[in-house]
DNA sequence: TGCTTAATATCGTAATACGATACATTGCAA
DNA sequence: TTGCAATGTATCGTATTACGATATTAAGCA
């Protein structure tokens, strides 16, 4: 039983697709919200990873870190947000290697405004999501 | 004060941010594992929602709706899943436009073998996601 | 000073999602 | 039944972007 276990039913299947479609549903949201506001999604993100840093400001390296990128890709992503006027690149004193990276006001603003739809559309599908992963971890209880 | 409660605080954008970088670190794992067994991370996904479909069988325009994709880039998506003897096409008797797909022996090896790991990620993680909806949704908890 | 490490930058390449378009089949209406 | 619009799948060219490999600059330290 505890080997039969660990086989997926149909249901685990249909669970985990559904689950996936909710995921993909929200990052289609967020793609188009950033889009109605001019923006790649990964422009949104790296937004949102630098004024929710300390003190609003991040590194390229952390922007990899967060954004779960090479530092390379990094450095181009934040090379294309600086074209769009959406950061600026304020030199670190303390550290000649490394680059401060902030929000300018223009990116501030649209920043705000995608925020407060994805909080808005975050609380709307919370439920589903508690949801989904009340039944992922449900299913089988208590095996290895 | 209902005004003032739909601006972001400093703390707002942090937890929006320590959310999409849970939801990243998600991804980059499925993304790992799925690289693990050969396959891309959209082959996986692909995999997963005909397995979890109805009769473990769908259509190209149900695979492209699930997973969110314009209908050919679905095509292109089963063709190299079929190439790579992930799938299979089987023509569907009622309707000859259509096309149905379903998973080859090694596909469902693949998957299974995914699944399981995605579904152990998933309550170990579910947890922190649950926390992080729940601060979400009661941050200036009674707004318009 | 010289060496190692770290942070950012550059360049060429590959993968893939898309728009535009085409083709085949179905179903409906006259 | 014939014609036409709608539907499902397929093809092709293009653009974006993430990556590996590599380079450059600065820091830290023996």
């Amino acid at each position: 039983m505890s080997a039969r276990s660990k086989l997926l039913s149909d249901t685990d299947y249909a669970h985990l697709a559904d689950f996936r479609y909710a995921l993909r549903r929200f990052l289609e949201f967020s793609a188009k919200a950033a889009g109605a506001e001019g923006l790649t999604p990964q422009q949104h993100q790296a937004l949102l990873v630098i004024r929710g840093s300390p003190g609003a400001t991040a590194s390229v390296g952390h922007l990899a870190e967060r954004l779960c990128l090479r530092h390379n890709t990094a450095v181009e992503l934040a090379q294309r947000l600086e074209s769009a006027g959406l950061i600026a690149r304020h030199p670190n004193e303390d550290d000649r290697r490394s680059v401060h990276l902030r929000l300018t006001p223009m990116g501030e603003t649209k920043l705000a405004i995608l925020s407060q739809a994805h909080r808005r559309e975050l609380r709307q599908i919370g439920p589903e999501m508690r949801a989904l992963f009340q039944e992922l971890s449900n299913e089988n209880p208590e095996v290895s």
